[in-house]
DNA sequence: GCTTGACATCCTACTGCTAGGTAGGCTATG
DNA sequence: CATAGCCTACCTAGCAGTAGGATGTCAAGC
């Protein structure tokens, strides 16, 4: 299993950066050391492959989400460290891999949307429990339901990781964070 | 001039949807009804078609927040002006334009980058504006600096955006919206 | 221990198609 | 007569995917 691993790693770099509709089997194959024909013995179609990249970015992000739970971390600190998952992302000069095959999303094979409307609201299901938490412990103040600012501070960080990556601005990425956590911990 | 328009016209609507690498001459002649060869007599490359697309959607940018701005709408109501921009696109089922080409930053021609990051400062320049004049009337609460709070409203309806396309979900982007709003209008 | 056959993994070579882009010619307008 | 705008025909390169063969591994059967 190790040259299917190994692909997996390579094409999830390639799709981060790159866009699913940016990179080919060619690409893979040069990384890998193999040829692209054998590629296709590993995940027969593109199609394949952005399935199997989906289900290992998930187990990623539970992981991580599983790890962050499990500490003794305030909840303050615990959204901090999901911040924090977006500043390496940034720093890889990468997308989330949920939020570029989101872009794409038009142009990709339908049997891929469901996995990643299930990637979204797996970290939707997880902020919305990070916020109710703080909430019970009065360390956030939050704007209507957990469930709707879960959403928002999701969808600022997407785009938040998604304009500093393509400007260049990192400055830019702390900005917003620091805003979405003043506008969580402030005192109403 | 027609033709020119016709194509820019169809392109726009090809890159928000599909993205850059999304979309061929070939669907654009198709559209059009002219060959493929011809559209090089208008954009000779398709990094001189993208730089024109990032001019034309920018000249529309702007007419849009001069309206905006010239209108008697409180400061409140320019803001959901601003988001119903964001929403019209979602109901077209279209990225925004500089959205979508951030998503694929790293695969443009570098020429496209500076136009692109001209457009997203001239949508925080304008959101700063308004959430200065509205924390002057005293209808908003801001988290942080005014520029601050404008980077996280636009990353954040980016995001929104960007999510609810591509699950159809379109009620996340009202929830996310609803969202921002009360974290802006609430008393502290 | 040795053979046999199934299956995994990789290869070379290729297909059919689409991509962006070019060469050069036709026609109409000013 | 020049130029704008469009055409047919073509080029090279790259794409996902396939055909069929070489090599290796490993387990079943004697």
């Amino acid at each position: 299993m190790e040259m299917r691993d190994q692909i997996l790693t390579s094409a999830q770099r390639l799709v981060q950066q790159r866009g699913f509709n940016g990179f080919s089997y060619a690409d893979i194959a040069a990384e890998v050391g193999i040829r692209k024909a054998s590629l296709h013995h590993h995940f027969p179609t593109k199609t394949d492959l952005g399935l199997a990249l989906i289900e290992v970015y998930s187990g990623q992000l539970n992981s991580a989400l599983f790890n962050i739970s499990g500490s003794s971390l305030s909840a303050n600190e615990k959204l901090a460290a999901y911040i924090a998952l977006y500043r390496s992302s940034l720093e890889a000069e990468r997308m989330c891999l949920g939020g570029m095959l989101a872009s794409e999303a038009l142009t990709l094979d339908a049997t891929m949307l469901p996995s990643l409307k299930r990637f979204f609201n797996r970290n939707i299901e997880w902020l919305t429990e990070i916020l109710a938490e703080g909430n019970l412990q009065q360390l956030f103040v939050l704007n209507g339901s957990a469930a709707n600012h879960a959403r928002m501070l999701l969808s600022a960080l997407q785009g938040a990781l998604l304009i500093a990556r393509a400007t260049g601005d990192r400055e830019a990425f702390e900005q917003t964070a620091s805003s979405l956590m003043t506008g969580l911990t402030r005192k109403g």
